[in-house]
DNA sequence: AACTATTTATAAGA
DNA sequence: TTCTTATAAATAGTT
């Protein structure tokens, strides 16, 4: 995509690596942005950049509910492989990860029992409408096997 | 980029969306990992289809750890906001009560959702099936005052 | 930060 | 669905 073919190698020249990853990341997080709008998708994108500043995209600016998705898919996955032993180190942060993971399932909780939902876009709110409906069918089945 | 102008909004013909969404879901993630080698930077995509499929590309395989370090980093604007005092004191404990919460919460959204719903009375699933309904009803309305 | 020459991505068609 | 192709978009190197 320009005056030169693109090797896939780490860019050497400092400056020409700065600067395509600043054309790059616009590009990029454009393109997840499109990809949500046109074909209704939830998009997350994360970028650190070599120096570590972070830039991200998320489909309704909603970091935290498509991560918390991501989570759950891959609980699953997760439990099959055996499950960590304690922190043991830096009590602090790990305190305000589940400080801020307990957070975000009461609020997700709330949401899907129908409160707190002034906050919610159209489409989140056709999303939680979708889990709802899914869920009640499958209690319904559950309580006609019983 | 094709034989028609893009228009930034929803693709209506469903056929059409889906096509697109292959398309463009492979452009986004090759573009992720050529940034992120070209660039020396660390990224993450998380793609949810219309129909709740995951797909996603995170720099060296590692999901976890990107996600892990974006926490860290919220985590730090987050303090700079300011937030309640540290406990300080027994973090073990503190960890402990807040994973079992953590647990609680999960199990109740998963029983919401309609999973790992085996363990349950029908006592219980009366009330859950109550409490979906009701979330619906909620939700529905909010939606027609949207 | 703008500008192009080219490469790439992709919308529509086969 | 997969491949082909015309065209729009992205962007590498330049100014």
């Amino acid at each position: 995509m320009g005056r030169g073919r693109v090797q896939l190698k780490r860019i050497e020249n400092k400056i020409n690596r700065q600067v395509t990853f600043s054309k790059r990341r616009s590009g990029l997080l454009k393109k997840a942005h499109e990809i949500s709008v046109l074909c209704d998708a939830e998009v997350a994108v994360i970028v650190f950049s070599a120096k570590g500043k972070l830039f991200e995209y998320a489909t309704d600016s909603c970091m935290e509910r498509i991560l918390e998705r991501y989570e759950r898919y891959s609980y699953v996955e997760r439990q099959a492989i055996g499950n960590d032993a304690e922190p043991t180190a830096n009590w602090p942060l790990e305190h305000a990860k589940l400080k801020a993971r307990v957070e975000i399932l009461q609020k997700n909780q709330r949401n899907l029992m129908g409160e707190n939902l002034d906050s919610l876009s159209l489409r989140e709110l056709q999303h939680l409408e979708q889990q709802l409906d899914s869920g009640l069918k499958h209690i319904r089945s559950r309580k006609r096997c019983r």
